[in-house]
RNA sequence: GCGCCUGUAGCUCAAUGGAUAGAGCAUUGGCCUUCUAAGCCAACGGUUGAAGGUUCGAAUCCUUCCAGGCGUGCCA
C-alpha cells in the first residue's frame, strides 16, 4: 500500500508483523526473509527493512519513467457488472431544492466513476411521482384552472403545493375533490390521468433543466419513477401470497415480520406491503423497482444514494427482498446514506425566510458570484468568455464542496469556501489544468505527441509520477465503497505535487533531452485531471 | 426505552487497524525580469468528547458513559 509518510519510501508493505504473530517468529526476521525472497530489482531502487517489520519501498525512476510512458491512464475492468444506480429521485411535488443535491451530485459521480472502470452502468431516477400529494395538487390546479398548467414556468411548484395543503385543511370541499382525484388517477381514468401526464411532463422539463444547468449524466429516458410500478405492484403481492410465511395480515395490513427489526415497545417491528385501506407504501414501490432491477434490467449490483433518515427503510427492504426470494443472493444491494446539508449556524441550510433553497437559485448565486469572482482575478477576459468559465467553476464549486467530504457526515455549505479557490476545491485543480494547457499554447506543441519518456532526475518529479501511477488504484476505491471523496483527495494531492514540480522546474526553456519527458509528465497530469474530475461531473478549462 | 449515525487544530475537513494524527482557511513571515502569484515555501496551532479493554500497533475494533442528530405500524 502507499506509504503513510515520504521518508518511508513510496510504497510500504505492512502485513508481516501480524503474519509473524501468526507465524510466531520474530517480524524483523521473517520481513528479512520475505526480502531476499523478492525480485523486485528492476522496480525498486531500495527496500528496507523499517521499524516493528515494515517493508518500505522506492521506486526506481527508470520503472516509473516506462510505467508512465507505456501503461494506460487506466485498466478496464475485465469483470465489468451491470450495476443500477438510484439516485436523485425528486419528488415532484416540490420544486428542486437543496435537499436533492447531494444524492444528485454524489450518484452521479459514482456513476460516472463506474462508467470509467468499465462497468455498465443504468441509471435509475426513481422520481415521486404518484400518490396523495398529486391528488391534492391536482385538484388544486384544476381550482384555479388551466392557466396555471398552461403557464410553462410553473414558477414554483412548491408554492402551489403549499397552497393546495392549506386549502386540504381548510376546505372540506377541497379535500373531497383531492381524494376523488387520487381514487380517479388510481382506476386511470382518462381524464385525471391526462391532467397528471401534462403535469409530470412539465416537471420533467424543470427536472432536466435542473440537471442540465448541473450538468447531471441524468437522461428522461432514466426516470422511472413510483407511478411505473403500479401495475407489477398487484401481480407482485399475489406470488409473495402463495409463499408460506412471508406475508402475513395484521390490523388489516399485509406486512412481513422479520425478528431482527424491533419496534419502541420491542415487538417485532412489521414492514407494511399493502396498507389496511388497500394502499401501498414506499417499501412496496420499492420492492417492485427490486424486483424489476432483477428480472428486467439484470443488475449484478443495485445502489441507493438516500440520505441517512432511510437507513433503516433500506435494511429492511434488503433483508425482506431476500427473504421473499425477489432478489437471489448473488446481487449486491447497498444503501450509501449521506448527512444533511447544515447553514453556517449548524442548522439544516434554509433561506433566511425559512424556506427550502431551491436548486435552480443556487446555481443562479453560485455563478454570479464565480463571475464576480474572476472579474477581479482576470480582468482580461472578454464576456462571453467569462461567463463559460463562470458556469464551469461555479458548478464545479458547488459539486466539489460536497463530493470531496466523506458523504456520511453532514456537511456545511459556505459559499465563501466553496469558491476559495486555496485549498481543496474544484478552482484550485481546474487551475493546474489551466496552467498546463497554458504551456503547450505558449510552446505551440501538440499535447498528443508528448511520449518521451521523463528522467525524474529531482524528487518534486519522481513524486509526481509516483502519484500519477495511482489513478488506478484510487478508481478502483471509489468503485468498491462509492465514496467519491477519495478521488477528491487523490486529485488535490495529485495537483499540489505537478504545482511544486511546475515551481521547480522550468520546461520551454529547458534543452529537448529534459523538455519533453517533462511534457510527459504535464500530459499525463493533464489527462489524469481530466478524467479524474470529468468522473466527479467536474470540467477542466483550458483557460481561466 | 430500543436501534442507527456523528463527535479529530479557532473554523471547514482528511487519515481504507500501521510508524511522529495530516491538509486548507484564519494568523505571522518569505518568494514574481523567468511556462497564469487563482501559485509556491515556512512558522504557529491536538488530552482524536471521557474512561476502560483487545492488539506488536487504536481516531479507527469492543464495553460503559457524555453530547448532538435521526429512526422507531399504515408519509417518503
Amino acid at each position: 500500500m502507499p506509504a503513510g509518510r515520504p521518508e518511508f519510501g513510496d510504497y510500504q508493505a505492512n502485513g508481516i508483523m501480524g503474519a509473524a504473530k501468526r507465524m510466531r517468529t520474530n517480524p524483523r526476521e521473517l520481513a528479512a526473509k520475505v526480502l531476499d525472497d523478492l525480485e523486485l530489482d528492476d522496480i525498486a531502487d531500495s527496500i528496507e527493512i523499517a521499524g516493528p517489520g515494515f517493508l518500505n519501498i522506492r521506486l526506481k525512476p527508470s520503472f516509473l519513467s516506462e510505467q508512465l510512458t507505456d501503461s494506460p491512464l487506466l485498466e478496464i475492468e475485465e469483470s465489468a457488472k451491470r450495476v443500477v444506480v438510484d439516485y436523485s429521485s425528486p419528488n415532484l411535488a416540490k420544486e428542486m431544492h437543496v435537499g436533492h443535491l447531494r444524492s444528485t451530485v454524489i450518484g452521479d459521480a459514482v456513476a460516472r466513476t463506474l462508467e470509467l472502470a468499465g462497468h455498465v452502468v443504468i441509471r435509475q431516477n426513481h422520481i415521486g411521482d404518484w400518490g396523495t400529494a398529486f391528488g391534492r395538487l391536482l385538484a388544486f390546479l384544476d381550482d384555479i384552472g388551466d392557466k396555471a398548467l398552461q403557464d410553462a414556468e410553473l414558477r414554483n411548484i412548491e408554492a402551489l403545493y403549499v397552497e393546495a395543503s392549506q386549502k386540504f385543511e381548510s376546505d372540506s370541499a377541497f379535500a373531497d375533490r383531492s381524494r376523488a382525484m387520487v381514487l380517479a388517477l388510481q382506476a386511470h381514468e382518462p381524464n385525471a390521468i391526462a391532467k397528471w401526464e401534462h403535469f409530470m411532463a412539465l416537471a420533467q422539463e424543470h427536472m432536466s433543466d435542473v440537471y442540465s444547468r448541473l450538468d447531471i449524466s441524468l437522461q428522461p429516458q432514466d426516470t422511472r419513477g413510483e407511478s411505473a410500478y403500479n401495475a407489477a405492484i398487484g401481480p407482485m403481492i399475489e406470488d409473495l401470497q402463495k409463499k408460506d410465511n412471508v406475508l402475513v395480515e395484521s390490523d388489516g395490513a399485509l406486512c412481513i415480520f422479520m425478528p431482527q427489526f424491533k419496534n419502541k415497545d420491542g415487538e417485532i417491528q412489521p414492514m407494511i406491503v399493502r396498507k389496511s385501506d388497500g394502499g401501498y407504501l414506499y417499501h412496496t414501490t420499492d420492492l417492485a423497482a427490486l424486483r424489476y432491477r432483477q428480472q428486467t434490467l439484470f443488475a449484478d449490483r443495485v445502489l441507493y444514494f438516500t440520505d441517512a433518515r432511510q437507513i433503516l427503510h433500506f435494511e429492511m427492504l434488503f433483508a425482506a427482498s431476500r427473504l421473499a426470494g425477489i432478489v437471489s443472493s448473488d446481487v449486491m444491494l447497498e444503501h450509501h446514506p449521506f448527512g444533511k446539508i447544515l447553514g453556517d449556524d449548524g442548522k439544516p441550510f434554509k433561506s433566511r425566510s425559512g424556506e427550502n433553497i431551491l436548486l435552480r437559485d443556487l446555481i443562479d448565486e453560485a455563478i454570479e458570484r464565480a463571475n464576480a469572482l474572476i472579474h477581479q482575478k482576470n480582468p482580461y477576459l472578454d464576456e462571453e468568455q467569462r461567463h463559460t468559465i463562470a458556469q464551469t467553476i461555479a458548478i464545479g464549486a458547488v459539486k466539489y464542496a460536497d463530493l470531496s467530504k466523506n458523504r456520511l457526515h453532514d456537511y456545511t455549505f459556505n459559499w465563501d469556501e466553496m469558491l476559495a479557490f486555496d485549498g481543496n476545491t474544484a478552482p484550485y485543480l481546474q487551475y493546474a489544468y489551466a496552467r498546463i494547457a497554458g504551456i503547450f499554447e505558449k510552446g505551440n506543441i501538440d499535447i498528443t505527441q508528448c511520449t518521451a519518456s521523463p528522467r525524474l532526475d529531482l524528487e518534486v518529479e519522481r513524486q509526481l509520477a509516483v502519484y500519477l501511477l495511482r489513478f488506478q488504484e484510487v478508481v478502483e476505491q471509489v468503485v468498491t465503497d462509492a465514496k467519491p471523496h477519495y478521488l477528491c483527495s487523490f486529485l488535490y494531492e495529485l495537483t499540489v505535487r505537478f504545482m511544486r514540480f511546475y515551481e521547480q522546474c522550468p520546461i520551454l526553456s529547458e534543452e529537448p533531452s529534459i523538455k519533453d519527458g517533462r511534457l510527459t509528465l504535464c500530459r499525463r497530469t493533464a489527462e489524469t485531471l481530466n478524467t479524474g474530475l470529468g468522473a466527479l461531473g467536474i470540467k477542466v478549462l483550458e483557460r481561466m
